[in-house]
DNA sequence: TTGAAAGCGCTACCAC
DNA sequence: GTGGTAGCGCTTTCAA
């Protein structure tokens, strides 16, 4: 059997409801007596009985989130620097792979204190019944009333044209996802066109590539087509990590020079843009940036919904161009 | 304020130990009273409170499962396939995605009733203060003593081998990963030369390409090695998943038709193999079933554990070959 | 500064 | 068949 605080009172000779006070750092108790009971409890190899904490406090310091059913290596790595912010607070995460409904019922059977979503989870889902939620990515529907946290695509896309534009790229091709209904598809597409308007430059329309999907090799694929152009570009904006790495792949296999032949930006703003085949400066919210916010957002929220004030908000959050070697001026 | 036993028995009129065992399908309360608490309860919109229920039976009726490090689409499917059988039993299904012993950690603290571990997993950990455990995978190191899952591999290749002599091939090529140090790998590909020879057919060194990675692309990079051979097999056992995905495509651009000019046997039984760009006939433990004897075994292993009986034993699952279009007999 | 006691939601036992 | 009640391990008043 485990050890309880009603051992360490035996053994420490005080009532238990003073031990409960040290081992929660209470000032109620005298230093002498906190610090015997600590070390009597570290002998005895006490564990805090978590269920029977969470019965009495009604929090569980436990904050639970949805895995996002598209797997991109992205929201992967997001999801696990969430989990390393999460544990150097007071709080834990644990995670469900089931369906946001399905999900949901779980978390409230084990009282998670806050639930972190992904909007990509778009199914339809009651959530009236639930703990503080906290949403990541473009939401579908308006109507419902969570804070949500965003990356800004479009300034992201502002900054990519900027750079390249500052360079003296006049010719500039985005190659993503334009057939998606995927709204962070299309807020980045739109951003690229906007940009490119805004920097008094000619939008092409065949500059605009399709990958008709979000895997290696749809940018792969895609890359080709735009080698078959007359007129090529002399920049590419690459509309995720996965795409440009089909980009650089299908670049080496025509011995084709990062940056001398064609600069390239990647959306994503991810650690392992330095690793692949050729490291790519990149435009994004930092990972990092994001996973701290959504943390800091959710403790926030549970602790403030304590006090019954919960206020909607949006963060869009500003994006940072990472440079790396993958851009030059164009060649005359 | 989530509802609780004793709402219930206000409304349904009864005590509030009956609604217990009428909601735990207790042969004391009649039918009757059973059928109307269950009834209420379900409009009241009650779920148990996990924290006082494990409190008083000592138990979380919680797995906890330790998320494999190196994503792969394969692993993820068993993951999903685990979770949503465990969610047929009355046990629950939580992940961790941090390493092992933090995630051991985290469980303890949670009280889990076991831990799915994968062996992937490969950092070195402490596992003496856990509860139940279980693996999935090529253990590396024989002095754990808990049970393990894991495919029959060489048994994997006996048969793909077996089905594609059957047919009459003699020229066959194993694309896969040859230098990697995962036991997993190792296996698969001792298990082929094995059967390659088993089944009286010569060994061609050249026949066994190495991809040098488990990725898509590692595949179709390998796959043009082949074309260059003057010599070439007539059927291809692919080494997983996303390595057979980069043959097909690789085969596609060459306007190669599958299974006239090759036919291809895919590693790895998931269900995902129809959806490809080309259905392939693969070999493996079907993922289901896999899945299926995780739960079974860690369930068991909880439940027996309380009576203090672990037997470590090692479970080495076999293999079946999924029928679908891509293997032919050879060309003359 | 410490102790006593109530009670979180539930299961399980014993009475009726 | 049903109800009453003890108690799981802990936090949190309130009293001493």
């Amino acid at each position: 059997m485990n050890v309880t605080i009603k051992d360490i009172a035996n053994v420490a000779g005080v009532s238990y409801s003073t031990v409960s006070k040290a081992l929660n750092n209470s000032p109620l108790v005298k230093e002498n007596t906190k610090r015997k009971i600590i070390k009597i409890s570290q002998e005895m190899g006490y564990k805090p009985n978590f269920a029977a904490r969470s019965l009495v406090s009604n929090q569980t310091k436990i904050i639970g989130l949805i895995w996002p059913t598209i797997e991109r290596i992205v929201l992967s790595t997001l999801v696990t620097e969430i989990s390393n912010q999460i544990n150097k607070t007071s709080y834990s995460m644990i995670l469900s792979v089931d369906p946001v409904q399905t999900s949901l019922e779980t978390f409230r059977r084990f009282q998670v204190d806050g639930i972190i979503l992904f909007e990509e989870n778009n199914d339809e889902f009651d959530a009236s019944q639930s703990s503080a939620l906290l949403s990541y990515g473009v939401t579908r529907k308006d109507d419902r009333n969570y804070p949500k946290i965003d990356p800004n695509h479009e300034q992201a896309m502002h900054m990519a044209v900027e750079y390249l534009a500052m360079l003296g790229h006049t010719q500039i091709a985005y190659i993503g996802d334009l057939s998606s209904i995927d709204p962070m598809q299309i807020q980045k597409y739109k951003g690229f066109k906007k940009a490119i308007k805004q920097h008094g430059l000619f939008l092409n329309e065949d500059y605009l590539i399709d990958t008709e999907g979000l895997d290696w090799y749809n940018g792969y694929t895609a890359t080709g087509k735009l080698f078959k152009m007359t007129n090529r570009p002399t920049a590419i904006v690459g509309g995720s990590y996965d795409i440009s790495g089909g980009i650089i792949r299908a670049m080496k296999e025509r011995k084709l020079h990062i940056p001398n032949d064609f600069s390239i930006i990647s959306y994503d703003n991810v650690p392992q843009m330095a690793n692949m085949e050729f490291p790519l400066t990149s435009i994004g919210v930092p990972v990092g940036e994001l996973a701290a916010e959504i943390v800091k957002s959710i403790i926030k929220l549970v602790e403030s919904e304590e006090m019954n004030s919960i206020d909607v908000y949006s963060n869009k959050m500003m994006p940072k161009l990472n440079l790396r070697s993958s851009c030059a001026r164009p060649r005359l």
